[in-house]
RNA sequence: CGGGGCGUAGCGCAGCCUGGUAGCGCGCCUGCCUUGGGCGCAGGAGGUCGCGGGUUCAAGUCCCGCCGCCCCGACCA
């Protein structure tokens, strides 16, 4: 711990943000000299934003190794061989930066590591003695992200601490996800964040069951539905909700197909002279997952969420059908689709749907619907159909496991933990033996937590006009201290506090620049430092310097020599 | 990938419609002054006007092409 003398240092604060910067966490990181950006998506991180991050790694290494994980180091570079054994060299598709070497080679940079921690287990892993193992590393990511955005949120290189448990069977994958779950309480805990555990879907990582660690904050691109009332929280690409019973009456004994030229949407049949509620209506589209055609099935007013649908359907990769793609297969265009009595392609159909009858619906011949549609009779009955959990939630929907109504709020994912299982031992051919000698794929678990995240969530989290409040637990420096005016004895004084904030503990940041105080007040406001010690004539005509923290309004005269045990005090309190 | 916007000094912007010596604020440098919340005055440095091509006596300005960045959507461990 040493004092840094700011008349020294590389801290290239702007009045201005650039035009281009949208949520706070951006504006302020580049104002406050933090970062600046390289390209799309790629950032320089300079000296303070590194201290940060610096000390983020530090409490995630501390952590994890708190929870036996061994650190490593592994490349970034990575030969598509090791991609193509777990079948993600397509998988990941535009994702994936790629490239060749001299000799024509393909390489890829990674996006992350599963493979090739994998590789190491497979070719070093022999026997469950040797499990569990946790393993993980804190390493450079690339994403070829089709949009980057919003500053660090959304990058295409950035810095993961990802970790990989290792074990003989399920029962050792939940104790290690169990304390990989617990340990990430306390990373983001000692960072200061405010998050929430929340059920999460799975995506391209496969895998039995995970949860996404969320902070939130408008400035997330993930929507969490959360139960005031119970624990239940969940991303809404798994959530699920209560919603009322329709009553839809007695229907017609078989279904009627009717004309309806021109009305393509569910908004057209509601109006005259069809006049069909939304709800009345089942809403069919068309996707392709795997590339296999495959049907889903919601309720006219409701939205499908392709994240279940995915789930559903247990493909890798889903897209919405083409246009051209779909009258071959239907029959007819969109504005006309039906699941009565369609065979080709599997049909998904929302769980709500059910017990639904005298439903109208598509009848797959351009102009045409059909109505009186029994979902059990006409669509379930077939054997190329069934329920799914298909339709997105909404606010005020009921809690799925209580009486309470669901809250929908933005969030920022910080952490994803998963629980694999042998999805990529079993590709990948890692084995090790048991006692009974029988040979077992390794059950596998993934962590993952991303650092310019925290630090970034951090400032959506605690910010104000004037600038960051870093919790002292990841600011750049502990403390500040300011002299007021150029008098020698203002810096004699100034120097003694900083040795005392110094031998307390803290990183120190000293202002000794020859500027106003109205620069250095601005300054330290806007970098955020958590403790704030100004040296002036007027206090030190008392014999006292100004202690404020940057989280509080109050400013507190203290004798100098008191400042180091001040410091101590706020040191020990808990958080 | 679809839609929209923007690229002029380190940052924020004007100038472009209607072609004719490249400007403003902040920042930076020098001096004086001031000195407790981004002081004041004076002087100064700094720009291939994103790149390439075209039209023109003349292009920051008009035309064509490209590149980059941002936003919305699609997409997305």
């Amino acid at each position: 711990m040493n004092a840094a003398r700011f008349s020294q240092l590389f801290i290239p604060t702007l009045k201005d943000a650039p035009a281009d910067a949208q949520v706070a966490s951006h504006k302020l990181l580049v104002r406050a000299g933090f970062i600046r950006q390289l390209g799309a998506g790629i950032y320089d991180y300079l000296p303070l934003a590194k201290r940060t991050l610096s000390k983020i790694e530090a409490i995630v290494r501390e952590e994890m190794d708190a929870i036996g994980g061994q650190e490593f180091y592994l490349p970034a570079l990575h030969p598509a061989e090791i991609w193509r054994e777990s079948g993600r060299w397509e998988v990941m598709g535009d994702n994936m930066f790629r490239l060749k070497d001299r000799k024509g080679g393909d390489y890829a940079l990674g996006m992350t590591h599963e493979e090739v921690f994998t590789a190491i287990a497979r070719d070093e892993l022999r026997s469950y003695r040797q499990l569990p193992q946790v393993w993980y590393q804190i390493q450079t990511k690339f994403r070829d992200e089709p949009r980057p955005k919003s500053g660090l949120l959304r990058v295409r290189q950035f810095t993961m601490k990802d970790a990989y448990s290792f074990d003989v069977d399920q029962a050792g994958l939940d104790r290690s996800y169990d304390a990989q779950r617990r340990a990430y309480e306390k990373i983001f805990t000692r960072c200061g964040l405010d998050f929430v555990a929340v059920q999460a879907h799975s995506g391209a990582m496969g895998g039995s069951g995970s949860q996404e660690f969320m902070v939130r904050t408008d400035a997330g691109e993930d929507l969490v539905a959360a139960c005031p009332r119970c624990r239940y929280a969940a991303n809404t690409e798994t959530a699920t909700s209560r919603i009322p019973a329709e009553q839809d009456g007695a229907g017609p004994a078989t279904v009627e197909r009717f004309a309806t030229p021109g009305a393509l949407t569910i908004e057209a049949l509601e109006r005259a002279p069809h006049a069909v509620p939304a709800r009345r209506q089942l809403k069919t589209l068309v996707y392709v997952a795997d590339e296999r055609p495959v049907v889903a099935v919601v309720r006219g007013d409701q939205d499908l969420n392709e994240a279940k649908l995915q789930t559903a359907t247990g493909a890798a990769v889903i897209r919405p059908a083409r246009p051209e793609e779909i009258p071959p297969l239907m029959g007819a265009r969109a504005g006309s689709l039906g699941a009565v009595g369609f065979a080709r392609a599997p049909v998904l159909v929302d769980a709500s749907l059910g017990e639904r009858v005298n439903m109208v619906t598509g009848a797959n011949e351009d102009g045409f619907h059909v109505r009186g549609v029994d979902v059990k009779r006409e669509i379930l009955s077939q054997p190329n159909a069934r329920l799914a959990d298909l339709r997105t939630v909404r606010a005020g929907e009921g809690c799925p496991r209580c009486d309470g109504a669901l809250d929908l709020f933005k969030a920022l994912e910080v952490g994803h933990i998963f629980k694999l299982g042998t999805k990529y031992s079993v590709s990948m051919k890692a084995s090790v033996l048991k006692a009974d000698g029988t040979e077992v794929p390794i059950v596998m678990g993934c962590y993952g937590i991303g650092v310019e995240r925290i630090m970034a969530a951090a400032i959506e989290l605690w910010h104000d006009e004037n600038g960051i409040i870093w919790p002292l637990s990841i600011a750049p420096y502990g403390a500040t201290v300011l002299t007021l005016g150029k008098e020698p004895e203002l810096a004699k004084v100034a120097e003694e506090v900083v040795a005392a904030l110094s031998q307390a503990g803290l990183d120190v940041l000293y202002d000794d620049r020859d500027e106003r105080a109205g620069v250095k007040f601005k300054d330290a406001d806007l970098l955020g430092i958590p403790i704030r010690v100004a040296v002036g004539k007027k206090g030190l005509a008392e014999g006292k310097v100004e202690w404020k923290l940057r989280r509080g309004k109050q400013v507190d005269l203290v004798p100098a020599a008191q400042v180091g045990a001040k410091a101590k005090a706020l040191l020990a309190e808990p958080r």
